[in-house]
DNA sequence: ACCTGAACACCGTTCAAGT
DNA sequence: ACCTGAACACCGTTCAAGT
């Protein structure tokens, strides 16, 4: 069986998910797929053409509600929880998608889709761009704050706030400490949606009537 | 002169600023100094430490308003928007803020007056908690995205997003594109940040009596 | 078309040695 | 205490060669 784009992409997440993001060379690649490092150069023409590669495998796994599955808000919000779901699910090969720029074309497929659901929420471009910034930022901010709380990173320093918070000199941090800790953060980032959400619904003005009639 | 660890983090900083992350090396930053790589593990023990003092190096520049200077609200937008300020200035220095933990003494330091404001905004911990990472994530996410729009990465391909839009074959995206240039992120950071704090001040348990003074 | 192997110009870090 | 120099085990990538 010979090498893919998608076979090798696949090894490639699947080390950096095993051994983290520096861990993943050509060579050891190349290994793990029983081949020299330079065959890999024949169907990627850098290593940044890979790393691209493995961030499109990323999007893929983040599924996207159908249209006529829900309401345009609760289709939003289920995307982005499935994104952050996704970060836990690959905590070191996240980081990927905050420090790399996204311009391949799968990527602006997934933002179109986002945008259609603004769209549905009556917003227009310029307003659609702000919340999808808004929304995004959260989100992007969000999973890589949530990754890095559960330290599958390489070089990790044990988790201060975690593991030993009374060591901690500063009152207010080890007070906040507890609320911190990896069992709080799904209800910490559905705090965050609860406000963004709440504001979004109060601004779509495909909602307008909506929000009279509940009055 | 000697060496020392402030030194060579500010020019590790200066070095990450002029040629990108990746070409931060403690050879080529030796070389910067006058001195061998192995110099500079006299000062260092490893080079993630040295770009933990980068990180606190990249902190320190973000000036926290004084307390007696303006409102609780007024202050903790002032810093959040000092902090993207930050990212602007040190476009791919900031990515180590969002990539690497947060875990010496003068990160907690930052954090424990970010917390003080939250208290005087009259949140316990619980909620203050959750405000942080709400408003901490945005500017984190909004940092690293308006970095990468700014296109100071290295192995940076061109931003389509940017320079041509009109090539993107997806029509929301590219109705969206000229809200998203460089000259516009600053309006899109507000427009989150009033969001954002508007939701905050109606949530505060110390505003509540001028809320309802003001209705 | 697909892969190998040697080579080039780099890395971080160790270790023993110099002053 | 502070720095050097050689060495080790790695990198990404080029290039010529094999099938």
């Amino acid at each position: 069986m010979p090498l893919s784009r998608q076979g090798i992409a696949l090894a490639a997440l699947a080390l950096i998910d095993e051994e983290g993001l520096e861990s993943l060379s050509m060579r050891r690649l190349g290994a793990r797929l029983g081949v020299e490092a330079m065959a890999l150069y024949h169907h990627f023409p850098s290593k940044g053409d890979l790393l691209d590669a493995v961030m499109e495998q990323l999007l893929d796994e983040v599924e996207i509600p159908a249209r006529d599955a829900m309401a345009p808000l609760d289709r939003l919000r289920a995307l982005v929880t499935r994104y952050r779901g996704m970060a836990l699910r690959h905590p070191p090969a996240f980081i990927l998608l905050a420090a790399r720029r996204f311009n391949t074309e799968r990527a602006f497929a997934f933002y179109e889709v986002i945008l259609e659901m603004f769209a549905d929420l009556g917003f227009d471009a310029k307003q659609a761009a702000r919340w999808f910034r808004l929304i995004g930022n959260f989100a992007s901010g969000s999973g890589m704050a949530d990754v890095a709380s559960r330290e599958r990173i390489a070089d990790a320093t044990p988790l201060r706030l975690e593991h030993d918070p009374e060591q901690i000199a500063f009152p207010r941090v080890r007070a906040v400490a507890p609320h911190l800790t990896v069992q709080s953060l799904d209800a910490v980032f559905e705090f965050g949606l609860d406000v963004l959400f709440a504001a979004l619904a109060e601004a779509a003005p495909a909602l307008k009537g909506l929000r009279r009639r509940s009055r």
